[in-house]
RNA sequence: GCGAGUAUGGUGAAGGGGUUAACACGGCGGAUUGUGGUUCCGUUAUGCUAGGGUUCGAAUCCCUAUACUCGCC
């Protein structure tokens, strides 16, 4: 089946609203995070692990896949679900974002883009059809378009012509995508321009996708710069729709898009920056490594997570800094925790029509010189 | 006991009379937003075993002491 957005409640103040998606693989509430899991794996935590956390969707790769182990692999395997068995729903990304982030010469034509692979440097090439078709062939339960994100800052022309572009490429996906148990994704692009997010926005949901996705954003913009363009999309996306910001995973952004109406998040931050030593806490991101946690016998953060309810900084520091993987992986449980139970929070905001008191109070605590972080 | 050699930061070390002592590791901080899984960036010796001397100028040359290493009795 195709996933459902059920709207169950539209906040009175803000543009922010609790739902559900209903998924081949059950129901889960929204505003919702999902961790990344690029090859088929959350890295350093098993599938079990992950759904314990509460994590609904997972977020997996297309170019990755594609490259290794390959797509017929994988389908030969059962789908992607089978293959790394996780029996919650998948999302792939469509490989467009890779363009921009990992292959330092690119060619976009009309017809696709030609870049080289970063495992071996072989040419490859990569089209609307041919993302689509791979992500028919994973089996994942949401394809996502294949769009050129526009780096920032981007001149006008450039964005326009980028931008209609994506247009062309999300109607050529669509024609050739053949999954009836998966659902795909439109991804309004437009860069900072206004008039460019209306017109990806409005030519976008003229396609009429499952569920839309705001992609471009966190690239390098300032914040003030990342939440218009959050505005100038979402007023122009259908209410009975799920609708995905792209790749943004800063607590205090998740709940600037919770506020202008985002239902999903991804992001590769809370299990990169806990690979390498970092943690959320609700006073603010912090460094294990640093010297002062070396004596402290406490949790991370007042947390409900394992690594919290059994672990104490001291022993995660110790970890971390002997380079042990058990390390990252209680850091990683304990960042894709944090920001699950900041939907979580979100959530109850939004039914206790105090989301923007949440809010203050929120970044009060996690920008605020408190005790805690100094 | 005799002879020879070496002494540079937390570590391995470069520099063999001329301004701010290379580089690496480690330490200490920071970064990371649709993940190229151990990454990137910054910082870290006012001082070269100690004392004295030569010189305009010494980590670099000389003397003494000390420590260590190797060889011989």
């Amino acid at each position: 089946m195709k996933v459902k957005y059920e709207l169950l409640k539209n906040d009175t103040k803000t543009s922010s609203r609790y739902g559900l998606l209903h998924t081949n693989y059950g129901t889960f509430e929204t505003p919702m995070f999902m961790p990344v899991g690029t090859l088929a794996t959350v890295k350093t935590l098993s599938p079990e692990e992950v759904k314990e956390i509460g994590s609904g969707v997972i977020l997996s790769n297309t170019y990755h896949l594609w490259l290794r182990p390959g797509e017929d692999i994988v389908n030969k395997a059962g789908g992607l679900h089978k293959f790394m068995n996780y029996d919650g729903p998948i999302l792939t990304d469509s490989g467009g974002f890779q363009v921009f982030s990992l292959a330092k010469k690119k060619d976009i034509t009309e017809e696709g883009v030609h870049f080289k692979s970063h495992i071996d440097g072989k040419s490859l090439f990569l089209t609307p059809e041919k993302s689509i078709e791979i992500q028919n062939k994973l089996d994942s339960d949401i394809a996502m378009s294949f769009d050129e994100c526009i780096p920032y800052p981007a001149d006008y022309e450039y964005a326009k012509e980028s931008t209609l572009r994506t247009l062309r490429w999300a109607k050529r996906g669509k024609d050739v995508f053949n999954n009836d148990n998966q659902s795909l994704f439109g991804i309004v692009q437009g860069g900072e321009y206004e008039d460019l997010r209306h017109l990806s926005a409005i030519e976008t949901v003229k396609m009429d996708f499952d569920g839309y996705s705001i992609g471009g954003t966190s690239v390098g913009e300032d914040k003030v710069t990342m939440y218009k363009m959050i505005d100038y999309a979402i007023k122009y996306l259908p209410k009975d729709k799920p609708r995905y910001l792209m790749g943004v995973g800063e607590p205090i952004d998740i709940i600037e898009g919770v506020i202008r109406g985002v239902d999903m998040f991804d992001c590769v931050l809370p299990t990169r920056i806990a690979r390498h030593g970092n943690a959320f806490t609700r006073y603010g991101k912090i460094n294990i490594r640093n010297a002062k946690y070396k004596e402290d016998f406490t949790p991370i953060d007042n947390c409900d997570c394992y690594t919290c309810k059994h672990y104490t900084k001291a022993y995660i520091r110790h970890l971390i800094v002997s380079n042990e993987s058990f390390g990252q992986r209680l850091l990683s449980i304990h960042n894709i925790r944090f920001l699950t139970k900041l939907t979580e929070d979100l959530r109850e905001a939004i039914k206790n029509d105090n989301i923007l008191e949440y809010r203050d109070n929120f970044i009060k605590n996690y920008r605020g010189e408190h005790e805690n972080t100094k």
